[in-house]
RNA sequence: GACCCCUUCGUCUAGUGGUUAGGACACCGCCCUUUCACGGCGGCAACACGGGUUCGACUCCCGUAGGGGUCGCCA
């Protein structure tokens, strides 16, 4: 697909946040360097000094190392580069590729305006291209402050695009950009020409939104006579209908899903097949399967809805794929964070904790179900489900749980199977169906009227807090019917 | 408005001239089951429209419509 090897960036502005559609282009920027065995490089756009801060850039390299996009060599920062580009744009001049521009702002503001009332294209009109050498003498001469544009030859600009195949665009419809600001400074399409160039930047991967970029982009390349990169340019994220957008996932911050507890893997997994396919039915893939399998050919064209629901899927998918221990080192700061219990109870319990996992793994969808289903595992301070208290927390199931309780306590071994035995024994008895014990010792012990299966969960909890917490539950129940 | 990109179930998509148009999420049934979830089975649901080309179009071409992007001395 190439003969050099392959070095490719992602280019992100200090926003303070990672946005999906960032997200992805580093993520396919990402791939397909590890799938040719390239370079992938950051390189961060903070030329407008006014509005980038050195800390905005952390939350997106945050972010990234969250998904697991680590990067290659030294992250390039484009402030640090401003007075390099300026020779470039002097070469420019000398060699005619490149003419000054001494239109006020105003000026083409109001040719702006005037366009747009015509409903004409809005378009530079190119007026100092046509300068003389008389007329530009003068206005150096008497110092007007001029922009730097580049000349745009005549005629039909066409690359082959990865993604949408051959583009082309007329010069009349690229419009004679301005390189250079009237500081001297450099203009993005201008920087980002000569950082890809410097940096040897062989296919660009980007978002759509940067067509018309790239038509300009290649303006300079050509100006220069530089190799140009490959460009591809993937379709955009969009978000769905507004009216339907949800309540706890409805930002677009990578970091605020990560806060929303989905995993990374389930991330990255989703976010690679939003414009690309492995033309295969599977959907589910670890991340080393993506490198392997990604290539530029199976790219979409068209825009794609971000669709939550099926971004929690794959998380589901994707938790009930780690490993309990991996699992526990990312609930375990969620307990403590929701006071459910400490860091010093896990450190010690760092077992029971795994276990804990492994009974609720395949029932949650965030990684914060972990907290809201399971912590009564950690404290006894839960109040009984309302719709369940009112149907199992009857009289008769005190009299049962009581008598439930004492077999339970009388039991030598307290497993799955001796706890089974014991409860379908007293069911026996009583000629009763299991579930007439297992709903209200599920409740009592727990709070919900969900969860894993009872002997699962009564073993996990251990005898004492088992036979606590039901007559604990019976003492409720005595009092609810009392008044 | 100009220029450009895009158009298969609600959503993500497979499909490259002849298919009962496949899968996934969501949704609805049923099964499994002490609950929830998982799993299994089944269902609902799509080729935007109009012209061509062709023996034959979801597939190719042209229009139209719709969606999106861009039009800064921002990036």
């Amino acid at each position: 697909m190439t003969d050099k090897p392959v070095r490719v960036r992602i280019a992100p502005s200090p926003t303070g946040y990672l946005h999906v559609g960032t997200a992805r282009s580093a993520l396919f920027n990402y791939l397909f360097a590890r799938h040719y065995d390239g370079k992938f490089l950051v390189r961060v756009e903070d030329t407008d000094v006014e509005r980038s801060k050195k800390e905005y850039i952390e939350p997106i390299l945050d972010a990234m190392r969250w998904l697991g996009l680590d990067w290659d060599e030294d992250i390039i920062y484009q402030s640090e580069r401003l007075d390099h580009y300026r020779g470039f744009v002097d070469r420019l001049l000398e060699s005619g590729h490149a003419y000054r521009c001494f239109c006020t702002r105003e000026e083409l503001e109001a040719e702006r305006e005037r366009a747009k009332a015509e409903k004409q294209p809005a378009r530079y009109s190119g007026r100092c291209r046509r300068l003389n050498s008389q007329e530009l003498r003068e206005k150096l001469a008497s110092n007007q402050p001029y922009t730097v544009r580049i000349a745009v030859p005549e005629g039909t600009t066409s690359y082959d695009d990865m993604v949408s195949g051959t583009l082309s665009r007329h010069s009349n419809d690229i419009e004679d950009f301005i390189i250079a600001r009237s500081d001297g400074s450099a203009t993005y399409n201008f920087a980002v020409v000569i950082d890809d160039h410097e940096m040897g930047i062989t296919h660009v991967i980007r978002g759509n939104d940067h067509i018309t970029n790239t038509f300009k982009q290649i303006q300079i390349y050509r100006a220069f006579e530089w190799p140009e990169p490959q460009f591809g340019h993937v379709p955009l994220i969009l978000r769905p209908d507004k009216k339907k957008v949800s309540k706890r996932l409805g930002d677009r911050d990578v970091g605020e899903y990560r806060r929303d507890g989905i995993v990374p893997e389930a991330m990255f997994n989703y976010l690679c097949l939003l414009g690309w396919n492995p033309k295969t039915e599977q959907e589910i893939y670890r991340r080393e399967e993506l490198i392997e399998r990604f290539t530029e050919a199976n790219f979409n064209a068209s825009n794609a809805i971000f669709d939550e629901e099926k971004l929690i899927a794959f998380n589901k998918a994707h938790i009930v794929r780690m490993t309990d221990h991996d699992l526990a080192v990312l609930v375990a700061p969620m307990l403590v964070e929701a006071d459910v219990t400490t860091k010093y109870w896990l450190e010690t319990r760092w077992e029971y904790l795994r276990h804990v996992i492994s009974l609720l793994k395949e029932r949650v969808r965030t990684l914060h179900d972990f907290v809201g289903l399971g912590g009564y595992f950690f404290s006894f301070d839960y109040t009984y489900e309302e719709k369940a208290d009112a149907k199992q927390f009857t009289p008769e199931a005190a009299e049962l749980l009581t008598e439930l309780a004492d077999r339970f306590e009388a039991l030598d071994e307290f497993s799955h199977d001796s706890l089974e035995a014991a409860l379908k024994g007293l069911a026996g008895q009583r000629e009763l169906k299991p579930g007439k014990l297992i709903h209200p010792t599920r409740l009592a012990v727990s709070g919900m009227s969900i969860g894993p299966g009872l002997y699962d969960l009564l073993q996990a909890l251990g005898k004492p807090i088992v036979v606590e917490r039901m007559r604990k539950a019976v003492e409720y129940i005595q009092k609810k019917h009392r008044t």
